[in-house]
RNA sequence: GGUCAUGUAGCUCAGCCUGGUUAGAGCGAAGGUUUUGUAAACCUUAGGUCGUGGGUCCAAAUCCCACCAUGACCUCCA
């Protein structure tokens, strides 16, 4: 038997339809609301009988007693279990349950079995208003304890997120916003040729339907480049990355974190894991308590993995002096990681990870005013990293903007404003009243081939976190004020970047296009190739200066034949590769194969050299993290 | 979380349906020959708990069950 006891506000249930034939009988289709009360979700398993239905009003009346309270809902709730028992036994339990609670003194009310009901329920915000069991019957204990890896048979791993089926359920419509301001209902928007990205797209987001394909096509392309893979002695959804992949993760991160800290983002450190008992932590800890990553420390302290940079940088904030003239204040951490506990189906190669890492800038603002003139500089700066980084806003990526309908009354040129920017059509989805912390979000999102969409660079205005987390600071009346937030990571996640970039470059590959990545992302960028032994030198010279001028280069010293040299250096994607032999060394003249433009040019070094600082101006450099002679270096991936 | 599919050498895969000698191939690796001119030189050798654990059977990579991992889809309902 499982139970998932939540302590609520309100609770509102109506029964819809019989979902099966042994359905209750006589049960009204009234709207059910009660208040102030336990809801108790309990699914009956296999094996399940009378004793453990007392063994269940026993644990139902020491948790009331430690709400002191008496009023309980009992709610039959599927879902919590994969091992049902036959509905006819199951519904003797529970009428059992029913009647041990009643004999207690309880003020008892049950749901019926059996039936669709829509249902909402306002969980209280403390730290015991949620609480999960798992209850079985003393001779199954034993088993059961010895077939479970940890010997653990209750925690988070067991819990339901009620956020979630709030987030569900959240009422929204879905409007297409044109740069110049008007804004259409997506039925009666006309998608040009050009918008077939953002039809794919609005497809996704509105329909949440999947169509049927194969695996992404970037994982193949990780695993093949020697990027990144799975690590099955971990957590599904925690990667590895090899040499290749972890360079391309590193520049890319070093490009974020400068681009932010040009904008004025101080860079912080915070930890990895919280306790869950914080009086601050509640709000967020309560929000997606299934997608935590618990652990316990010293003295049965319970800690969660943080999910985003969020809490570290409230809590910090909060023990500043801060007065109006400090903002906007901008801080900045790279996480390494963020947590989320996704869904096992939900993963997907490097789309969607339980462990990433997550550039998240927060400002704080005066006021709302503030914060808007804020949110237009960090579009700014989303977009130049994005597009910088490879994932163009004008072609690849799709906006999508989503606010509350009183936000949108109040700011609508703001909103224009912004679309404005974007410079194309964008998703708009329109909330009727604010569920979250934020009034309003925007995010690009990146459509693969197959039509799924991923959230990259994202922006939020919260108005509640200031007040939640107490952070305040001195207006220039000498008022104390909580500041609005803003939540932005200019690149989204980096290893969905990566995803990203690697899509896109299989999208190259099936419009005939060599896929390349961007070179200020290339592991080599240039590959020397000696024809015989006695050119390795004259190679090494080469490496050399190239290094100097930070690029990286190596030189395939291998014996092997110059036809494998050149393939090998084809299957690695490198953009140029040059051939030294008798010839060059005599003329000081090399010839190049560049494989975006799959032909040969002649070139000194010192030209190949200026085009690929041309190429790579602006970005940042770091140097080759694996051997520079290929026979030296180990073979990651065929 | 559920359903389905997949898991065989470092990598990519064949064999499984219809159980039966020492489980195969290509790439890669090691040793040797070759000193190479723009997408794979030649020869030889090594390399496998057939995902893990149970079961059926005289006999299991092959059939059955459970678990683990990966992928796709679904996540309605007590």
């Amino acid at each position: 038997m499982r139970l998932l006891q939540l302590h609520t506000d309100f609770v509102e249930y109506c029964p819809v339809s019989k979902e099966i034939a042994q359905a209750e009988q006589d049960v009204s289709k009234e709207k059910v609301h009660l208040e102030d009360i336990v809801v108790t979700l309990v699914a009956i398993e296999n094996g399940d009988d009378e004793r453990l239905a007392k063994t269940a009003a026993d644990e139902i009346r020491t948790y009331l007693a430690k709400l002191k309270t008496n009023r309980i809902l009992i709610y039959p709730y599927a879902h919590l279990s994969s091992d049902l028992a036959p509905a006819e036994s199951a519904i003797a339990v529970i009428k059992s349950i029913e009647k041990f609670a009643r004999a207690s003194g309880f003020d008892v009310y049950r749901a019926p079995f059996g039936w669709t009901k829509s249902f909402a329920v306002q969980v209280k915000g403390h730290p015991l208003s949620e609480n999960f069991k798992h209850l079985l019957n003393s001779s199954d204990i034993s088993a059961t304890l010895a077939s479970t890896p940890t010997g653990v048979l209750d925690g988070p791993r067991e819990k339901v997120s009620v956020a979630l089926s709030e987030e569900e359920k959240l009422e929204s419509t879905w409007w297409i916003l044109e740069p110049n301001g008007k804004m259409s209902p997506v039925a009666d928007y006309d998608f040009k040729p050009s918008d077939m990205k953002l039809r794919n797209f609005v497809n996704y987001e509105t329909a949440k339907r999947r169509a049927a394909d194969e695996q992404p096509s970037h994982i193949k392309l990780m695993k093949g480049l020697g990027i990144a893979d799975y690590e099955p002695a971990s957590d599904p959804g925690n990667m590895r990355f090899y040499p290749k992949g972890k360079l391309m993760k590193s520049l890319i991160e070093q490009y974020v974190s400068r681009e932010i800290a040009r904008y004025g983002g101080m860079e912080v450190e915070t930890p990895v894991m919280y306790d869950s008992k914080h009086p601050s932590m509640e709000s967020y800890f309560n929000r997606f308590p299934a997608r935590q990553y618990g652990l316990t420390s010293d003295n049965h302290r319970q800690l969660f993995l943080r999910f985003a940079a969020c809490f570290g940088q409230f809590l910090m904030a909060k023990d500043f002096m801060l007065s109006y003239k400090h903002l906007p204040l901008r801080l900045y951490e790279l996480t390494r990681y963020s947590f989320r506990r996704e869904k096992s189906g939900e993963l997907s190669g490097l789309r969607r990870l339980r462990a990433f890492s997550m550039p998240d800038c927060h400002a704080f603002c005066m006021d709302i005013n503030q914060a808007k003139e804020e949110l237009l500089k960090r579009f700014n700066l989303s977009s130049t990293v994005i597009n910088s980084i490879g994932l163009s806003t004008s072609e690849t990526l799709e906006m999508a903007i989503r606010f509350t309908q009183e936000f949108y009354n109040e700011n609508r040129d703001f909103v224009i404003k912004l679309v404005g920017k974007f410079g194309r059509p964008v998703l708009v989805e329109l909330w009727k009243k604010r569920s979250f912390y934020f009034i309003l979000k925007w995010e690009f999102n990146f459509v693969d081939s197959t039509g799924k969409a991923s959230a990259l660079s994202t922006d939020q205005v919260d108005i509640e976190n200031g007040s939640r987390y107490g952070i305040e600071f001195v207006a220039e009346n000498g008022d104390k004020k909580n500041p609005v937030i803003l939540h932005n990571s200019p690149s989204g996640a980096i290893e969905r970047v990566i995803f990203a970039l690697l899509e896109n470059c299989s999208e190259m590959g099936t419009k005939g296009v060599k896929p390349s990545l961007p070179l200020w992302l290339a592991h080599t960028q240039v590959r020397i190739i000696a024809v015989g032994t006695r050119h390795l030198d004259k190679c090494k010279q080469i490496c050399s200066e190239l290094t100097e001028q930070k690029i990286r280069s190596d030189i395939d010293d291998r014996d092997e034949s110059v036809s494998n040299k050149i393939r090998q250096s084809e299957v690695e994607w490198i953009d140029y590769t040059l051939v030294v032999g008798d010839k060059e060394i005599e003329a000081g003249v090399f010839v190049v194969r560049k494989r975006n433009q799959g032909q040969h040019t002649k070139v000194t070094i010192s030209q190949l050299i200026d085009e690929i600082r041309l190429r790579t101006k602006g970005m940042p450099y770091l140097p080759l993290n694996l051997p520079a002679y290929l026979s030296s270096r180990p073979i990651i991936m065929a």
